[in-house]
RNA sequence: GCGAGCGUGGCGGAAUGGCAGACGCGCCAGACUUAGGAUCUGGUGUCUUCGGACGUGUGGGUUCGACUCCCACCGCUCGCACCA
C-alpha cells in the first residue's frame, strides 16, 4: 500500500479513525466473503438429488440461470479486463436473488488444451499439477471479488468425475446418425433395426442389406454416423507436433502459439457431422435473443446458399463436371467452366495436345493459344497443368490475396458441352475456385459474375449477357435483377423473367432434362475433431482390424493415462507424420476387453485426444447437476432448469465477442443431439446472449516499438508521455501481458477495497462497449462509498448516524424516483445509470445532513448487488440479523413518483425560451395559460402572430409565430 | 472489395422525437491544514456587445420540434475476404 490517496489508513494524525478506507474496505469484504461461505448463502438449491438440501424452499420460485463463458486458467494471472462480465452477471444475480427468482450462477473452469500442454512441456511440469495451481490461484482472485457463486457447481474440465460425461456425449454423438425424413440425430441402432427388418433400404449402389457381410454392414453403418473417421486435409504443425484448429492459426499461416509454420496435409481423423444440423443451425437463430451481429456472423459462417448443381458432358469423354451455381438462371451465358486445381477430374479429361484449328470447334486459333496464358509454350496440356499447379501451391497465403484482382489459370485442352443449347465451352483450372466449396468446380458466366468477368478478359473468353443490365450501363459484370435475355432453346426460354422466377422455371427444366437439380450447399464443413496432443480427454473408442468401436457406458471414464513424457514429438519437417504422445503409453493402448457379450481380445485405443472445445460444448448442463454420478444431468433436475417453454436453458450467457463462432456454434450443436435423443428439454442451450465489451488500456513504445511497463510512464506537461527519461508513445489496446499494460484486481482491492473496483467497472460505461481502463477515474467511486458511509457512520466514534425521523417531501420523492430508475437500470443490464442515479441520491444526503432510515434501509438494498459488502455491513448496522442476499429489493410507490407541478420548457419556434410550473396533470389550456403568463414569453408574443401551439403536457409548449 | 456497428465537452459517458452534456474524472475557486496528490463546499460546453448567439462528424431531408427518424458523404472499429 502507497501513501498516496485517501486509501491510506490511520497513519496520519487528522484522519477520523472511522473514515471508509481502504483498511476499513477489506475488513468489512473478507468479513461477509467469509460469511457467505459459512452460511452457504448462494448455495441454489435444485428441486430434488444431493443439491436439494439447503435454501430448498427457493427451488419453488421461478428458475433463472445466468451464465459466464468459462475461464480458461492461465499462468499470466488475471488482471481488471478478466472479471468485467463476471462482475456484470454477479449485479443481475444479485438483483435478481432480490426479485424472488432462484438464481443459478456459478463458475468452472476449462483447463484441457494446447496453452496449459505447450506451458508444460516448457517448465517440465505436469500439465495437471499447474493447471490446479493456477486454478487455486484464480479461486483466490475471483472470491476476493465477492461474487455470489454456487461453489458446488464450479466443474473443472480435467476432472475425470466431469470428462466421463463428456466421454459419454460423444458416444451419444458416435452412436447416432441423423434421420432426414424425421430431421433429427436418432440412434443408430434403430437403423439398423429399421435395415434388418426391410422397412429402410440402404441408400447406397450397394447389395440388399440382408445379402451384406458382417463387415460391410459395419462399414455402412459407421457412414452413418454423427461421429466418424474421415480422411482430410488439416492444418499440420510439426513445430508443436499436431494437428490445429482453424482458428488456432494465424492469417499468414503460423501458429498461434509459438509460431510455427502450419502446413496443410490430408489426415485420417475424427469427424463430427455439424453439417446435418447446417438448417437448423441457422433456422433457429430467430428463436434467440442475440445480437444481430453475432447472429449474422454465425449465419456467414455456415454460409447456407440456395441454387442448383449442374452436370455437363465433356466433350469427347465418358465424364461429366458437376458444378453448383447460385446463378442457376444464367446457365445459357456460361461460356467456359473452370475447375479447381486439384479436381480429381482434371487428369481423366486432359488432351495428349492442345486443340488447336480443327480440334478447337469454332474457336479462332489466335483465342485457344491465348488461353495458354503463361503456359503457352508448354508441350501439352498435361505440363501446362502440372506447371500452373506448381505455381499455384508456391504461393504463399498473402500472395494469393493480393492475387484476388489478377486472375491466374490455364486452360485444360478440354471442352464441356453447356446443357442448354450443346456449344461446346473451354475447361479451365484456375485457383480462384476452391476444392473446399460447392463442388470444386463453377460454370463461368462472365456477364453476370465480377470474377469470371476478370478471368475472360484476362483470357479472352467469349461473353454472353443473359440479364439484361439497366439502360445506360456501363459496368462489367451485371450482378443484379433484370429480364433474361438470350436464354432459349427448343424446349425452354427465360427470356423476360426476373432473376427468380428464371431460377425456378431453369431448376424445372434441369430436373426434366436429367441435367441437375435444384440443392442447397454450405459453407459450414464437418468438425474436425481430433488433436495429437497428451491433454485432453481421451476418445471412448477402441479399434479393432476393422475399424473403430464404441466403448460400452460401462467402461467409462477412460482416463488419461499418467505420462512422464508428455511432449509431443515435434520437428521443422512438413512430411514428419503426427505421433500422438498417447501412442507412446504403450502399456495403456493395447487392452483386452469383453464389449458386449463377445470374447475377450485384444484392442488398441484410440490415441488422439478431443479438442479444447469439447469440454466447453456443454458445461453449463453439468453446473445443474455436478454432484451426480449415474447421469451427466439428472433429468427432473435438467427439466426443472430447462423449462419445455423457455427458448433455451441459459437465461443470460455472458462473454466476450471472440467466441461468436466456434464455441458457440459447437455448444449448439451439441445440445441439439441431446435435445434429438430426448436428453435435454430446450432445443437451444442460450436463450440470450450478452456481448460484454473489452477493457482496453494505454500502452506505450520507446523508439524501438518495444512496449515499456505502462505503470511506470509519466505525462508531461505538454501531454507527451516519458518512461525513465525517454519519450514514448501512447496506443490504446486490450489489456494483457503483450502490451505491459495489466492492471491486476489486487492491486485495486488493496488500493481501494472490492467494492470500488467492482462499482468503477460497472460506473465507467455500458456492460456491453469496450472503454479505456483509467486508474485516476476510480477514486469518484470510492468517494461515493466514503460519503454514503459518512452519512450513515460517524467518521470519529463509529456510531450509526441514521434517524429515525421521517424524510422531507422532497427527499422521500427523490428516493421513490431513484428506486423506479435503479429497479430499471437493474432489469436492463443498464448498471453505469444505477451508479449515477444512487450517487445522486447520495448527493442529496449529503447536502441535507440527515440521515432517514426510511431512506438508507432501500439505499443499502438497492446498492447491495453493485457494491455487496458495503451494503451487507451496512444493514448489519442498521439492526438486522442476518444477510440482505435475499431481501425484496425495493419497490416504487407510484404515487410519490408523480410530482405536485412540474416545470415545463417553453419554446418558441422550437427554441426554449422560458420554463413554466404547471400542476401535474394539467390539460392542454392549462399549460398555454401558464406559457402566456411568463413575462418573457408574453413580451415575445405580443409583436407577433401565433399561427400554431403545440402542447405536450408535462413535457414542452411550443408556440410556432410568424 | 463486401457486411455490420459506432461518431456527443479536455476524458469516460447520460438523454420513450420534447430542457443536450445526468453521473464521474480532470480543471478553477474556496474551506480545513505545517503541508495536501486526503477530505469538504461551490463552479466548470463554446462565444458574447451580458440582450443573447452557437453547439451532438459533414451536407441535405422529414417534423411545430431531431443526438434520436430518412438520404448522401467523411472518419473509426469489428467481422468476412475469390464461397460460385
Amino acid at each position: 500500500m502507497t501513501d498516496s490517496h485517501g486509501a491510506a489508513p490511520t497513519g496520519s494524525t487528522d484522519v477520523p479513525t472511522f473514515r471508509y478506507n481502504a483498511a476499513i474496505a477489506n475488513q468489512i469484504e473478507r468479513k461477509w466473503q467469509d460469511y457467505w461461505e459459512r452460511e452457504r448463502t448462494f448455495y441454489t438449491p435444485n428441486p430434488t438429488g444431493l443439491l436439494s438440501d439447503v435454501n430448498v424452499e427457493r427451488a419453488a420460485l421461478p428458475k433463472l440461470f445466468i451464465l459466464d463463458m468459462f475461464p480458461y486458467p492461465s499462468g499470466s494471472g488475471l488482471h481488471v479486463g478478466h472479471p468485467l462480465g463476471y462482475i456484470g452477471t454477479d449485479v443481475y444475480a444479485r438483483f435478481m436473488r432480490m426479485s424472488q427468482r432462484n438464481v443459478l450462477h456459478a463458475l468452472g473452469y476449462d483447463a484441457f488444451g494446447l496453452p496449459a500442454e505447450q506451458h508444460a512441456v516448457q517448465t517440465g511440469v505436469h500439465p495437471a499439477v499447474t493447471t490446479h495451481e493456477i486454478i487455486d490461484t484464480m479461486r483466490g482472485q475471483l472470491r476476493a471479488l465477492g461474487l455470489g457463486h454456487d461453489p458446488r457447481r464450479g466443474i473443472v474440465t480435467t476432472d475425470v468425475g466431469y470428462y466421463k460425461w463428456t466421454q459419454w456425449i460423444f458416444l451419444q454423438i458416435f452412436n447416432s446418425y441423423y434421420d432426414a425424413s424425421t430431421d433429427q440425430a436418432r440412434p443408430v441402432r434403430e437403423l439398423l433395426l429399421e435395415l434388418e427388418e426391410g422397412i429402410r433400404l440402404p441408400d447406397d449402389d450397394g447389395a440388399p442389406w440382408a445379402d451384406r457381410s458382417d463387415l460391410d454392414k459395419r462399414v455402412y453403418l459407421d457412414s452413418k454416423r454423427l461421429a466418424y473417421v474421415d480422411e482430410a486435409p488439416v492444418n499440420w504443425c510439426p513445430g508443436l507436433g499436431t494437428v490445429l484448429a482453424n482458428e488456432e492459426v494465424t492469417a499468414d499461416g503460423r501458429s498461434e502459439r509459438g509460431n510455427f509454420a502450419v502446413y496443410r496435409k490430408p489426415l485420417r481423423q475424427w469427424m463430427l457431422r455439424i453439417t446435418a444440423y447446417a438448417d437448423r443451425l441457422v433456422a433457429d437463430l430467430d428463436t434467440l435473443d442475440w445480437t444481430e451481429s453475432i447472429k449474422l456472423m454465425q449465419r456467414n459462417w455456415i454460409g447456407r446458399s440456395e441454387g442448383a448443381e449442374v452436370d455437363f458432358a465433356v466433350a469427347g469423354h465418358d465424364a461429366t463436371i458437376r458444378v453448383f451455381t447460385t446463378r442457376p438462371d444464367t446457365l445459357f451465358g456460361a461460356t467456359f467452366m473452370v475447375l479447381a486445381p486439384e479436381h480429381p477430374l482434371v487428369d481423366q479429361i486432359l488432351p495428349g495436345e492442345w486443340p488447336d484449328g480443327e480440334g478447337a470447334y469454332d474457336y479462332p486459333p489466335a483465342r485457344t493459344q491465348a488461353w495458354r496464358g503463361e503456359f503457352g509454350e508448354t508441350a501439352s496440356p498435361a505440363e501446362a497443368v502440372r506447371a500452373y499447379r506448381e505455381s499455384a501451391a508456391a504461393k504463399t497465403d498473402e500472395e494469393r490475396q493480393a492475387d484476388t484482382r489478377q486472375k491466374t489459370g490455364v486452360f485444360t485442352g478440354a471442352f464441356a458441352i453447356n446443357p442448354t443449347n450443346g456449344r461446346p465451352i473451354p475447361v479451365f483450372i484456375a485457383d480462384y475456385v476452391l476444392m473446399g466449396y460447392g463442388t470444386g468446380a463453377i460454370m463461368a458466366v462472365p456477364a453476370q459474375d465480377e470474377r469470371d468477368w476478370a478471368f475472360a478478359e484476362q483470357f479472352d473468353l467469349p461473353i454472353v449477357r443473359t440479364v439484361a443490365p439497366p439502360d445506360g450501363w456501363e459496368g462489367k459484370a451485371f450482378t443484379g435483377d433484370g429480364p433474361a435475355i438470350n436464354s432459349a432453346n427448343d424446349s425452354v426460354s427465360l427470356d423476360g423473367l426476373a432473376v427468380v422466377e428464371a431460377k425456378q422455371l431453369i431448376i424445372e427444366w434441369l430436373e426434366a432434362s436429367g441435367a441437375g437439380q435444384g440443392t442447397v450447399t454450405y459453407k459450414l464443413r464437418d468438425w474436425l475433431f481430433s488433436r495429437q496432443r497428451y491433454w485432453g480427454e481421451p476418445f471412448p473408442i477402441v479399434y479393432d482390424e476393422h475399424g473403430p468401436i464404441a466403448l460400452p457406458e460401462s467402461m467409462l471414464p477412460v482416463v488419461l493415462p499418467e505420462m512422464v513424457d508428455f511432449a509431443p514429438k515435434t520437428s521443422d519437417d512438413p512430411d514428419a507424420e503426427p505421433e500422438p504422445p498417447l501412442a507412446r503409453a504403450a502399456e495403456w493402448v493395447e487392452v483386452e476387453l469383453e464389449i458386449d457379450g463377445e470374447a475377450a481380445r485384444v484392442y488398441r485405443r484410440e490415441t488422439n485426444t478431443m479438442p479444447n472445445w469439447a469440454g466447453s460444448c456443454w458445461y453449463y448442463l453439468r453446473y445443474l447437476d455436478p454432484t451426480n454420478e449415474d447421469r451427466f444431468v439428472d433429468p427432473d433436475v435438467e427439466r426443472y432448469w430447462s423449462p419445455p417453454d423457455s427458448p433455451g436453458t441459459v437465461d443470460l450467457y455472458v462473454g466476450g465477442v471472440e467466441h461468436a463462432v466456434l464455441h458457440l456454434l459447437y455448444a449448439r450443436f451439441w445440445h441439439k443431439v441431446l435435445y434429438d435423443l430426448g436428453h435435454v428439454s430446450t432445443p437451444e442451450p442460450f436463450a440470450r446472449l450478452f456481448n460484454q465489451g473489452y477493457i482496453l488500456a494505454a500502452a506505450y513504445k520507446d523508439d524501438r516499438g518495444v512496449y515499456v511497463d505502462a505503470a511506470a510512464v509519466q505525462e508531461r506537461a505538454d501531454g507527451t508521455f516519458e518512461y525513465e527519461g525517454r519519450t514514448v508513445t501512447q496506443e490504446f489496446g486490450k489489456m494483457g501481458k503483450s502490451l505491459r499494460n495489466a492492471v491486476t484486481p489486487d492491486d485495486v482491492c488493496g488500493e481501494y477495497g472490492t467494492d470500488t473496483l467492482r462499482l468503477y467497472e460497472m460506473a465507467m460505461g455500458p456492460l456491453d462497449a469496450s472503454r479505456p481502463w483509467s486508474t485516476r477515474d476510480i477514486v469518484g467511486v470510492f468517494r461515493f462509498l466514503q460519503r454514503l458511509w459518512r452519512n450513515c457512520i460517524d467518521e470519529d466514534t463509529g456510531s450509526l448516524r441514521v434517524t429515525d425521523e421521517a424524510p422531507d417531501d422532497e427527499t422521500r420523492r427523490l428516493l421513490h424516483r431513484t428506486i423506479a430508475a435503479v429497479r430499471n437500470d437493474m432489469e436492463t443490464l443498464g448498471f453505469n445509470t444505477a451508479v449515477a442515479h444512487l450517487i445522486e441520491l447520495n448527493n442529496h444526503l449529503t447536502r441535507t445532513g440527515v440521515a432517514p432510515r426510511e431512506v438508507i434501509d432501500p439505499f443499502v438494498l438497492m446498492l447491495a448487488p453493485l457494491a455487496p459488502h458495503i451494503a451487507e455491513e451496512l444493514w448489519e448496522r442498521l439492526g438486522h440479523a442476518s444477510t440482505l442476499a435475499y431481501e425484496p429489493f425495493p419497490v416504487a410507490d407510484a404515487a410519490l413518483l408523480v410530482a405536485d407541478t412540474v416545470e415545463v420548457p417553453v419554446q418558441v419556434n422550437g427554441k426554449v425560451r422560458a420554463r413554466v410550473r404547471v400542476a401535474a396533470g394539467a390539460d392542454e389550456a392549462s399549460h398555454e395559460a401558464a406559457a402566456h403568463a411568463d413575462e418573457r414569453i408574453a413580451e415575445l408574443l405580443a409583436s407577433a402572430t401565433i399561427r400554431k401551439v403545440i402542447v405536450v403536457p408535462g413535457r414542452t409548449i411550443n408556440f410556432v409565430i410568424s
